[in-house]
DNA sequence: TTGCTAATGTTATAATGTTGCAAATTCCGC
DNA sequence: GCGGAATTTGCAACATTATAACATTAGCAA
């Protein structure tokens, strides 16, 4: 499985995006579910940029493609990433990033550069069962979680005094 | 402290809002912060609303009101009553809620019901300190968190079946 | 008063996301 | 292969959320 849970350091990124893009087809596959060109072409590009990307800077990649594409095109796609877990929503940027862990079942958290941008998906389980007994505290069944981590990447923290 | 941290139950709501008010007028004056008439009226319209409301609701209001406002209106006095902690802007809503536990420093982290559309607000230092150790081991420095839980509570999960 | 700063008004526009329906494609049993 | 159902896409319009830029006003102190 796609595993570049380091964006931090330099590689080989092609090898991450054919990686993402074949783990993608055998998720789909085994659901049924049919990954076509248009979403296979989105879920590539947001694996080609470290950074999240948004849904109209999608919409603008397909444009340079040439596809004629509308804003309905990259948000079904999207949708339809999401749903198979292939990609995730970070809601506090209004973007989205290819998940390091499709296909296993996972409870995300994201640490978001402020400086560079880049964005780390972990899986936290002390987080995430410290959070279900807070909310079995309160009597409330969970079905979504979104933890979203602003701060200084490593590299971006030793770079200058940003506090 | 305005603490209704309970808004399954019915209860004077109004107290509520008057005790956030007052603590909000508390607060700005230690900072020397001006909580002008427009600022604690969007403050009041956010506590009178036991959703989370949207800045283009509260703008709604302030035009019933007869305030002739516009977008930035509301998005400024949003972003002050942020500033000094006494709303919170739920990401995943698009929506902005009073803080339950202004003036003291807190972890917030909020259960969101898919149902009714009710929000807890809780503090929960298990839940933080995991995250923090999670962060910590990727060198990574929080500087802002966002959790927010979206599920079913207590009322509309016995109500009827939702799984 | 005068001058400075914070706050607000005003207009326009950017950025993000959705609805609805028609056309095309794919799937599947025949 | 063929025909009908279901899924996917194209497309146009629209809705919602947020910001930029600049003029004006209110608060405050020398
Ligand atoms: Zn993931
Ligand atoms: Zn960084
Ligand atoms: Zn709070
Ligand atoms: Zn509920």
């Amino acid at each position: 499985m796609s595993s570049s849970a380091l964006p931090y350091r330099p590689h080989n990124h092609q090898a991450c995006v054919a990686q993402a893009l074949a783990d993608a087809r055998t998720i789909c596959q085994q659901h049924n579910a049919r990954l076509t060109p248009t979403r296979e072409r989105v879920l590539e590009l947001i694996w080609q940029s470290h950074k999240p990307l948004g849904a109209y800077d999608v919409l603008a990649v397909l444009a340079e493609d040439g596809h004629n594409a509308a804003p309905p095109t990259v948000y079904r796609a999207l949708d339809f990433l999401q749903q198979y877990g292939l990609v995730h929503r970070i809601a506090s940027l209004n973007a989205f990033t290819g998940c390091t862990h499709a296909g296993k079942s996972h409870n995300g958290m994201f640490l978001i550069c402020r400086s560079c941008g880049n964005v780390l998906e972990l899986t936290a389980p002390a987080v995430s069962s410290a959070l279900h007994r807070a909310a079995a505290e309160e009597s409330f069944r969970p079905e979504d979680v979104t933890i979203e981590v602003s701060g200084y990447c490593p590299r971006c923290a030793s770079d200058d005094a940003h506090g």
